[in-house]
DNA sequence: TGACATGACTAATAACCTTAGTTAGAGTAA
DNA sequence: TTACTCTAACTAAGGTTATTAGTCATGTCA
């Protein structure tokens, strides 16, 4: 029996990510992924530091994964419109991508994990440029970043939860949502020229 | 020794709520209950069923407190007024009870265990009625009240685990965004007259 | 060829949750 | 009072997980 099964870190990181992806964050354990890739578990600890490890590969590659996804929904757009993108652009990620979407939670402390956080830190910045060159002072445009943030991730986290009972309606609730900070962030741009 | 320990489910919940207040809903285990109780894990299948029997009644004990949290929050005030209220007792009680406010994801399924469901639908039919009596149109309420609950736990869901990065500012950034949900609910109950 | 690093392995331990079967104590009814 | 019954504790045992320690085969490179 081959000692060497020839696994690298890409493979563990896209099989723990496969299985979060499609089962749920919690079901991407140890021993499913040395399950997935052929491997005892304890064989894992050659490539990542135990659980935490790999939740935390999994969060950069989460990341960077995000920042690609902005990028792609921005393109060459700008404002509102460029808002409205990136916001459906995010909803479709959490659907698609459940798992590494939920691997965003907790976040590391700045200078904890400087790698990581930021890998985290690169899609904010992408939006809070969207902001900036809609003229919003940076003072004002902190909150609205906050503000939007904290609005996505908890409808996205609601709607995978099932936090909304009944669910009749979510695509349009999810669309006045966004609007509703976009008028905010609009009203802010409007107010600062 | 003697057999009977005396403990009623009450003391259960109460021990369980309090450790995962403390620590956090994870560490709310049955062995640490258990232990917290004087008793050995397996004793605890008297009173309840299974770790994922304690966390029901864990979501419907902190349903019951975060409606009266409302409540309180309301008294016999109305409108934007009333809302401004609810959000500040909801940051509040995520402050003070971290581990039933985690308790409420995931939702159950109406039809599954309608108890526990509609125990966490009542303190949103009080922001509901909040809504009705400001006269806005049940079928814009449903959007608006989405969007606010979204706002809300997205808000204390990044706060709570650190999401926001630099903790400068939040107070302002928590009001701006309560404020900007506020806005469009007031514009929609403005626009319905 | 021989030393070494890599990356597998086995063995063992520690938290958990859970089930099954047992038993002491307390209340209740004949 | 005595016998019955139920409650609520217990012990024993098994399963899943993470983790550490120590071992060893395989391929590379000097």
């Amino acid at each position: 029996m081959g000692r060497k099964a020839g696994i690298t870190l890409q493979d563990v990181v896209e099989a723990a990510a496969s299985i979060a992806d499609r089962d749920g964050l919690e079901a991407a354990t140890l021993t499913a992924v040395a399950g997935e890739l052929g491997i005892k578990t304890p064989s894992l600890y050659n490539h990542v530091q135990g659980l935490s490890g790999m939740r935390r590969l999994l969060a950069i590659h989460g990341s960077q994964l995000l920042l690609e996804t902005f990028e792609e929904a921005i393109g060459d757009i700008e404002g509102a419109e460029a808002l409205r993108s990136i916001a459906h652009a995010d909803r479709q990620f959490a659907r698609d991508h459940r798992g590494l979407y939920d691997s965003f939670l907790p976040a590391p402390k700045p200078d904890e994990d400087t790698e990581l956080y930021e890998a985290m830190a690169e899609p904010v910045f992408l939006v809070a440029h969207v902001l900036l060159d809609m003229g919003i002072p940076q003072s004002e445009a902190i909150h609205l970043i906050r503000a939007l943030r904290a609005l996505l991730h908890g409808f996205l986290d609601l709607e995978a939860k099932e936090g909304f009972g009944m669910p009749i309606g979510i695509d349009a609730s999810f669309d006045a949502s966004v609007e509703l900070i976009i008028a905010g962030i609009e009203a802010a741009a409007a107010n600062s020229k």
